[in-house]
DNA sequence: TTATGGATCTTCT
DNA sequence: GAAGATCCATAAA
């Protein structure tokens, strides 16, 4: 199997528009000479402004730095002391705006994506943004590193098409829960939530 | 099948 | 000192 890397102006265009375009296209993970690769089945976006759900809502600080590089970095945080959840950067320099990767459905490297999550259950292996974190052996490590580049993790075309698209409200958030910014492929077995 | 609390630590106030 | 873009085991129903 081998994966092309999606054009470095994927990443261009607002922060809505890349989370719908993610859907479908594939997560891919080079680790230990082996390839982990998954279909993206649900994103988050969130906005450099007007959205308090938003890590970026604070303005620029330690933790979110990688939110306000250039689209196409990847932006990984520790939350609830024990998880990390990856996201896309978009926007502009300077701006903090992201899509968050909650689930993938997984395709390749399934055995060694169970190995790193220590279950051995193909049904929740990678399902929600700490889930597929821990399968794909994300961690801090890979904060800041750039999508169009990196081989060790990058975003590559797929041909899966004619799916539809549900938006609904964000998954996990206290404020600004109303906003309808997340995006999932309607009927697939791996999306976290309906 | 749904509900609850624990884990556990970084970041910001 | 409190809360958090979560997950899991356990308990209750």
């Amino acid at each position: 199997m081998t994966y092309r890397r999606v054009s470095p102006d994927f990443f261009n265009g607002t922060t809505e528009e890349v989370a719908s375009k993610l859907l479908g296209k594939i997560l891919l993970r080079n680790i230990e000479n082996q390839i982990l690769a998954g279909i993206i089945v649900e994103t988050e976006a969130y906005l450099d402004s007007d959205d308090l759900a938003s890590h970026s809502a604070v303005g620029m600080t330690e933790r979110n730095r990688a939110m306000f590089g250039e689209a196409g970095l990847a932006y990984v945080y520790f939350t609830y002391g024990m998880h990390y959840c990856f996201n896309v950067v978009t926007g502009e320099v300077g701006k903090g705006s992201a899509v968050l990767i909650r689930s993938i459905e997984p395709k390749e490297g399934i055995e060694l994506m169970k190995k790193f999550r220590g279950k051995n259950d193909i049904n929740t292996l990678t399902k929600g943004p700490a889930r597929l974190c821990q399968a794909l052996k994300i961690d801090k490590r890979l904060n800041g590193v750039d999508l169009k580049t990196s081989s060790e993790i990058y975003i590559a075309e797929s041909d899966l098409k004619n799916f539809e698209i549900v938006r609904s409200r964000r998954i996990g958030i206290q404020k600004s829960k109303e906003k309808l910014l997340r995006f999932y492929i309607k009927n697939n077995h791996f999306v976290s939530k309906k």
